[in-house]
DNA sequence: CGCCAAATGTAGCCACGTCTACACTTTTGT
DNA sequence: ACAAAAGTGTAGACGTGGCTACATTTGGCG
């Protein structure tokens, strides 16, 4: 993963995308994670860890695990036992997240993508696209009413 | 990274994205390597190690452990001390991704997207577009002009 | 030719994401 | 109320992709 000690200092232009796909790598979990428990939280009133773990294609303690980064990154708070739950930070990236994820289906939708290969090329794709990208995502979906 | 035991095997179609993504994922690093190492030896006539880290902005021992794993997976070949070559395999990955790298900054570009962030989202991006994606990307390219 | 700088190899550290296996707690059902 | 089932915690293993530090080889140049 991104150990990111710092390693662009001096990095070429060329290099410049990977550096960013790392970093956007590197959060792409975060933001499965907020996204999925919020989901769970608005449908059934919580998020279990068995639930999460199951929507998300894993196994319980690899849920765990990434709930513990969650915590340990001030997005997620949990006490032993109980249900998941987003903080304030975590609900705005989940909100921001959501947001993103359906413009970028949208997008592929609106470029002639099936719905199916949409739905599940954008879960890899939407971490990737940055601020400027999406606005322009926007844009374009808005110019197509 | 996806140790992919199988995991698979009854996950729900919400988890579909998400395996997806990971797969993808663990192919990323090694499409990268292969596209950069041929666009070297195009350059240059051959792939020297430090030339390789400095593009892929990581130190020579990150690309030489991942040039072990290119070996190791039949995409590339080297003897210590010299450049680093492409096999069959590994051609053939560099042409697929180096044409799917130029079909998503298009894609980006026509829908409006500044150029400089479609270079860099694209690095990302072009390891979650599948082929139904991709030909999708193409058939909007060509109704453009 | 021989030396020195640059390139490459290699060892070893760390964080992460995945898994299995097992321990423990909570919930459910009779 | 208690036993069984379900959920959760936790330890430990593994592969990966970063890094630093140091050893070795190559190659160019005086
Ligand atoms: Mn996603
Ligand atoms: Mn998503
Ligand atoms: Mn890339
Ligand atoms: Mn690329």
């Amino acid at each position: 993963m991104p150990q990111d000690t710092h390693g662009d200092h001096e990095a070429p232009a060329r290099a410049e995308g990977f550096n960013h796909a790392r970093t956007a790598q590197s959060v792409a979990l975060l933001e499965d994670y907020t996204e999925m428990i919020d989901d769970l939280i608005h449908e059934h009133g919580e998020a279990r860890l068995t639930d999460i773990a199951r929507l998300m294609g894993v196994t319980h303690p690899t849920a765990a695990k990434a709930v513990a980064r969650l915590k340990r990154e001030g997005l997620a708070v949990s006490r032993p036992y109980r249900g998941v739950f987003l903080t304030e930070i975590g609900v705005a990236m989940a909100a921001r997240v959501r947001l993103r994820h359906r413009v970028v289906v949208d997008l592929l939708v609106a470029v002639g993508v099936p719905a199916e290969a949409a739905e599940i090329d954008a879960e890899g794709i939407e971490h990737h696209v940055s601020d400027a990208t999406l606005g322009a995502f926007e844009a374009f979906l808005k110019a197509r009413g």
